[in-house]
RNA sequence: GGGCGAUUAGCUCAAUUGGUUAGAGCGUCCGGUUUACACCCGGGAGGUUAUAAGUUCGAGUCUUAUAUCGCCCA
């Protein structure tokens, strides 16, 4: 067996196996075989791997191989998405650097192009996805403008437009100039910003004025009324007289409406129902006119009079200039403000009339929330169903439509009626029978098509084989960032389509930052990329780390020191691995010998093992994975390997042929159980690790899970072994104290009480874990030795015979420490047990212990308090 | 404005039906070439669990308020 693991070689010839073995795949389970489906989030076509990539690959990874191993017919369906804007822009980007652009080489090249750089490119995830391990099933693969999928999309349009769910029509939406797109409201983020806001007159049709305040004066050319509060003393006077837009002297009414804010700004408002969200309910609320006058370019129209062809900002400052000119303007102020931008672009988006395809979304919502509220559908963490609720209720209808030319376009047809090129629309996959009908440019928001990920990626609407099998899924595992892009509309579109909850658990992992809880940055400089990651030290020490340094739903601040400490585990258990390989010779039946025929330390470490992997099972069943790798990791690091291990060598080295059996057979198992839990975690070393101790099956990814045996699980063993470990503990500790070499071999003599049968037979766990030469036991009535350090755990007392090393005034100090430490505990403990709420309340168990716990303090403090006087004075 | 989360050792994090002495890693200090491992081993120091009240026999864990930071929604 090699000295170390070596990732760099073990990996790919791993994973190559695995594959080439067919083991990714659900069949392998057998075709009665409970299903257990992940739908992959698909990742960007474009994209590469980040660190988020890693944490949903691992997640998923973990929960895809535990279900294999527990003989699910385990099915990870992998994936990419075309991302419709994100990936134009990157075709475009390149374009760019040409020197051409889009509209210069056209539709067909253009998508030609954006192909092009999809097979160029899109192998690139998938293939780094791979080297963390992802046990996809990559025959499966699916790309969101497959044929199959773009047949789904078109079906789902269909059904939608059918039931009267689709309509198409002109309203207010967020408009990104630089994309020249409408995007939706999730597209939109606003952020807090400096701004300016403009005081200044209102002309009335009277002579008078009315002082109004606002932050983006250009729309004041597209404003069609002017609003105060009905209540307002100062302007309700007002309401019904007309008003005049400045500069322009387009004459519009002033109108009363309770939704005005009287203590915002002047306590009136500019209504520019075309160009802002609540003025647009305003003007539906009093029918007023709407008065475009931007361009799709964000440049004013000829709606903006002489200002027309200018860009939104100069035409601000312009028209600023004019009205200070003309006497209207009152003042400026600082003033921080939500600005909307474009989630892609960064750029200020406008709320601009247009007309696009929308989804009644309503209908599918209620379906959606009734789901959840049923339990059909569980999120992970709880908290988050809070959140998901509180959306749903608040929906507003999905505008689907963009106006990019990377993705589904929208299966609709427009024909020239009365020189209106859009006069009749005809909705279906082909135009109608006759000449003249245009297809719809619009394509449709990327998150339709993801929407309908998790069943069209099973083949539907066709009810195959695999559709009938492995729908629905089990868990969709992905980032709580997209609960309502993604999650959502899945749950929407599934219940709506397949009538079935697209998923029964939705697992909500948080964002990956750096170790200090910021943002990854170019800006900042604190991008890790996981590849150079997998490089320096492989795949598992990253998995392991990004599933334990969190819990579900938080954000992970990755830091790079416990992936080096993963790095060190992942080496200790490979060693420990190596020790058993190299202590084992011949043949070794597998399991376990007899547990009657096992030693005190051999049924320990198998009762510890079993509780282990009782835990483990039940933090896995409520997804707390990280807790579960560290248990598996401090199981390991601090009981089987300083402990069991240590101890073993005494029957490897000195024990009799059946006695090192048996101790083979318990180490063998041990391991064995271990490698099969780390597996899901860190599959590499694992599977590499196994095949160096006896084993049956094939491959570890297809082993069986451990089950625990609860008739191993024994307190009382446990306890007894506890206290040769404590007395271990404290001989080390004290030897420490004294600065006795470590290499020196000292001897020991103990009066133990009820201990003394179990120290007597393992003395040998002395002798292995502190280097003591001698246990001697002593009878209570044998003089206690003087000239020594004394340790006293429960009702164990350990001599400690340092001839000449002795200091009576430390030992005297230390002995006082250990009285006033055993004191004050004791003191807590007779206070509980007097307490007869407690006796009452406390359930008995946590009574007991309590109990059992005063009887070793008051044994102790008894033995330190006579060992105290017993010390020469 | 509404909602959610976080606040635990110098730093990064655990601690899931409330129950022994709140645990790890890194760092730090002391000591070690023990035949699996120096990618290691043994030992130590370091905590009023943000603050204040409350519920409880018992609170890091539950309740309320406050503070700070972060996120989501309007």
């Amino acid at each position: 067996m090699p000295r170390n693991f070596d990732y760099a070689d073990a990996e790919p010839r791993l994973y190559a196996w695995w594959e080439r073995k067919g083991w990714f795949k659900p069949e392998v389970a057998g075709s009665n075989a409970e299903p257990f489906v992940v739908s992959m989030p698909p990742p960007n076509v474009t994209g590469s791997l980040h660190l988020g990539h890693a944490l949903f690959g691992a997640l998923e990874d973990l929960m895809v191989r535990y279900e294999r191993m527990r003989g699910k017919a385990a099915l990870w369906l992998p994936g990419t998405d075309h991302a419709g804007i994100a990936t134009q822009l990157q075709v475009e980007n390149m374009l760019r650097e040409e020197g051409s652009s889009r509209e210069e080489v056209g539709y067909e090249e253009f998508l030609h192009r954006t192909w092009q750089w999809k097979e160029e490119h899109g192998g690139t995830i998938t293939r780094q996805l791979r080297r963390l391990g992802a046990s996809c099933d990559w025959d499966r693969e699916r790309f969101t403008l497959d044929d199959g999928l773009s047949t789904a999309v078109t079906q789902a349009f269909l059904t939608l437009w059918e039931q009267g769910l689709i309509y198409r029509g002109p309203r207010l939406v967020n408009w990104s100039p630089g994309l020249q797109t409408a995007v939706s409201d999730l597209e939109v983020e606003s952020t807090e910003e400096e701004a300016t806001l403009y005081y200044f007159k209102y002309p009335l049709g009277d002579g008078g004025h009315i002082p109004v305040a606002t932050t983006r004066p250009e729309t004041i050319l597209g404003d069609t009324a002017l609003a105060v509060n009905p209540a307002d003393a100062r302007y309700a006077g007002s309401i019904g007289k007309s008003a005049f837009v400045p500069i322009l002297r387009r004459e519009i009414p002033v109108i009363g409406d309770d939704s005005v804010d009287m203590a915002f700004g002047t306590g009136a408002l500019k209504v520019t129902p075309a160009h802002d969200f609540n003025d647009y309910e305003i003007g539906q609320r009093h029918k007023l006119a709407l008065v475009n006058v931007l361009n799709k370019d964000a440049s004013m129209n000829a709606n903006a009079g002489k200002y027309a062809g200018m860009d939104r900002y100069d035409c601000r400052d312009r028209l600023w200039r004019d009205m200070e000119a003309a006497g209207l303007a009152i003042k400026t102020e600082a003033y921080t403000t939500r600005i909307p931008r474009s989630q892609r672009g960064g750029e200020v988006v406008e709320p601009m009339m247009s007309t696009q395809w929308y989804v009644r979304i309503q209908p599918l919502a209620e379906k959606a929330m009734a789901a959840v509220r049923r339990g059909d559908i569980k999120i992970v963490p709880e908290r988050y169903e809070k959140v998901y609720f509180h959306w749903l209720e608040n929906i507003q209808d999905w505008c689907i439509s963009r106006q990019l030319w990377w993705g589904h376009r929208i299966p609709a047809w427009y024909r020239d009626k009365d020189g209106d090129p859009e006069g009749e629309i005809h909705v279906g996959r082909n135009p109608p029978l006759g000449g003249g009908w245009v297809m719809e440019e619009d394509v449709l928001d990327t998150w339709f098509s993801s929407g309908l990920w998790p069943f069209s990626t099973l083949g539907w609407p066709s009810e195959s084989g695999d559709l009938e099998r492995y729908y629905p899924t089990q868990v969709m595992e992905t980032g709580h960032d997209i609960l309502f892009f993604w999650v959502a509309r899945m749950i929407m579109m599934g219940l709506w389509f397949t009538d079935k909850p697209p998923f029964h658990t939705v697992y909500l992992h948080g964002l990956v930052r750096d170790r200090h809880g910021k943002k990854f940055s170019k800006s900042l400089g604190n991008v890790i990329d996981p590849l150079t990651i997998v490089d320096k030290l492989g795949a598992d020490p990253l998995r392991f780390t990004l599933i334990t340094s969190g819990t579900p739903g938080n954000d992970v601040n990755l830091d790079e020191r416990r992936v080096d400490h993963t790095f060190r585990f992942i080496n200790k258990v490979w060693q420990i691995t190596s020790f058993i390989n190299m202590n084992l010779e011949g043949d070794l039946e597998l399991g376990l010998p007899p547990v009657e025929e096992l030693d005190l330390p051999a049924r320990w470490i198998l009762s510890r093992l079993h509780r282990l992997i009782a835990n483990v099972q039940h933090l896995f069943d409520i997804y707390q994975f990280g807790e579960a790798g560290s248990q598996i990791l401090a199981f390991m690091w601090d009981e089987f390997a300083p402990y069991y291990l240590e101890i073993s060598k005494h029957f490897m080295y000195s024990g009799t042929e059946d006695e090192k059996i048996a101790t083979q057979r318990v180490l063998v198992a041990v391991q064995d159980s271990c490698l099969r839990m780390l597996h899901p975690f860190m599959p590499f070393m694992t599977e590499e690790a196994w095949r160096y101790i006896p084993h049956d099956g094939e491959a570890l990814i297809i082993a069986d899970w451990p089950n625990a045996n609860t008739t191993l699980i024994d307190d009382e063993i446990e306890a007894r072994m506890n206290l040769l470990l404590e007395l271990v503990r404290e001989l080390r500790n004290t030897r420490g104290e004294y600065k006795v070499d470590p290499g020196k071999r000292i001897k020991a003599l103990a009066k133990a009480g009820a201990a003394a049968k179990d120290m007597a037979a393992h003395d040998y766990v002395f002798r292995r874990l502190c280097n003591v030469e001698e246990l001697q036991l002593l009878a209570a009535e044998d003089p206690t030795p003087t000239n020594a350090a004394s340790i006293v755990v429960s009702d164990v007392t350990l001599y400690l015979p340092l001839e000449g090393m002795l200091d009576i005034e430390a030992e005297r100090g230390r002995l006082e420490g250990e009285a006033s430490r055993l004191t004050q505990q004791i003191a807590k403990t007779q206070k509980m047990l007097g307490n007869d709420n407690f006796l009452s309340k406390a359930p008995e168990a946590v009574v007991q212990r309590e109990r059992d716990r005063l009887a070793d303090l008051e044994s102790a403090h008894k033995q330190v308090t006579e060992r105290l006087s017993s010390l020469p004075r």
